[in-house]
DNA sequence: TATTTAAACTTGTATTTACAAGTTATATAT
DNA sequence: ATATATAACTTGTAAATACAAGTTTAAATA
């Protein structure tokens, strides 16, 4: 069960949960990499890598002489960029109702992105979402991730919680990148009804694909955005 | 006037310069870290952190046992990330027509983004283009800089130029990250009379606060795209 | 010959040590 | 009291070393 994660990302872990968390408030600062040492038992290198990965990951940002310094979690970036959305707008006010839970299906015949031929053989978990924030639907989204070594994938609950941290977490899968189409488009239906808009009104349209650290393991999304109330919000 | 860079950084450009002047292919190997070492006569930690840079950058990607494989070189970003939009489609195919020269205004009561006391006190430069691919109308971007230091700006020509190529060139003014905000709308009469749309088709629309090197200088943009033919394509 | 095993690579993680460089607070001098 | 210098922090850079883990190649075995 236990992932065996090196230290410097269990520390990594750690400081992130503790800065999402509140424990340090914003703009103050992370304890010095002496004392995170001293702390956790570990040296100062790992430390730096831990601290090198927030850094990466907009959690804090350093200062020679001064310290590092935490910033506002949703720096990270949102959806137009690589984390998950949960961050984008703040895990708080974000809910998550699964409308099709996790299933596991053979992929269809047409697809706006190429298959490898792993993922095409393995089949593909589907899993589609309406995410809202403050009781207003804002997201929905289809996504497809391959089938390959996700034990137990389907019967985990995802309820409030970010797929892209279940799949950090439980399976040490990190998003290293990706590409994406945009378009404004007018609300079909069966869209309009689910982001509660007018049909014909303008949603927001995605088409992503997500390249992984697992080799030829990528994550392809459909995402709907209702912009009415909120827009979309990038750092970078 | 040697800058006294630090070892790791003189190896990541040393490397940087070979990748992108084609000394390794892409796809191939780089020489393995205790070859670098040697050659350049540093440890491995420090050659590390050079590769570490590389990766951050996009240069090359790292496999455990394999080695540091060369990327092609981070080809552009597209709309979505710091690059202009010339370099998202591909410039050749995009024209640019300039529907308010650029003249020296004061700035508005209300704007999207709050700005600096210098950029305020300086007075802006406003920019209207129109941006076409195979001849029709995609982009429709409504510009402010801070007049602070750009002399003969407003007498200079941008057709079928880019803004931050002129910027970068003339000015030595680099784009280095910035903040926008992205919602789906109707096309109101102006618009749609410019992007050759119907009045209430839904348009992209984009709030941008670009930053730059020069300390307390932001651009401020608008942009409508028309997403009926092209779509919005981004790469992180 | 085909398969398996082992060796020789590669990068990943981690410790220990040392000094440089930037920041802040304190003590000292004027 | 104010300015200056010092000391005590902070992060940044760099070395030398060790072993783990993944990949490839070559040798040994069936």
């Amino acid at each position: 069960m236990g992932p065996k994660l090196p230290q410097y990302k269990k520390l990594y872990e750690i400081l992130r949960k503790h800065i999402v968390g509140g424990v340090y408030e914003e703009g103050s600062l992370l304890p010095s990499e002496n004392e995170l040492c001293a702390v956790h038992g570990v040296t100062r290198p790992t430390v730096r890598q831990a601290l090198e990965a927030l850094v990466r990951d907009g959690f804090i940002v350093k200062k020679q002489g001064k310290g590092s310094i935490v910033k506002k979690p949703p720096q990270d970036i949102g959806i137009l960029s690589i984390s998950g959305t949960a961050s984008a707008i703040g895990q708080q006010y974000l809910k998550t109702q699964i409308l099709s839970k996790p299933q596991i299906m053979t992929w269809p015949d047409e697809l706006p992105f190429e298959l490898s031929e792993v993922e095409r053989e393995s089949g593909r978990i589907y899993l589609e979402r309406l995410r809202l924030v403050n009781d207003q639907p804002v997201f929905y989204d289809i996504n497809n991730l391959p089938n390959i070594n996700l034990p137990r994938f389907t019967s985990r609950s995802f309820e409030n919680k970010s797929l892209f941290e279940l799949l950090r977490t439980h399976y040490q899968i990190e998003i290293t990148g990706g590409e994406q189409k945009l378009k404004a488009i007018k609300a079909t239906k069966h869209i309009s009804e689910l982001l509660k808009v007018k049909m014909g009104d303008p949603v927001l349209y995605l088409e992503r694909k997500l390249n992984t650290n697992r080799d030829g393991f990528h994550i392809y999304s459909t995402i709907y955005f209702n912009s009415e109330k909120h827009s979309i919000f990038g750092v970078f």
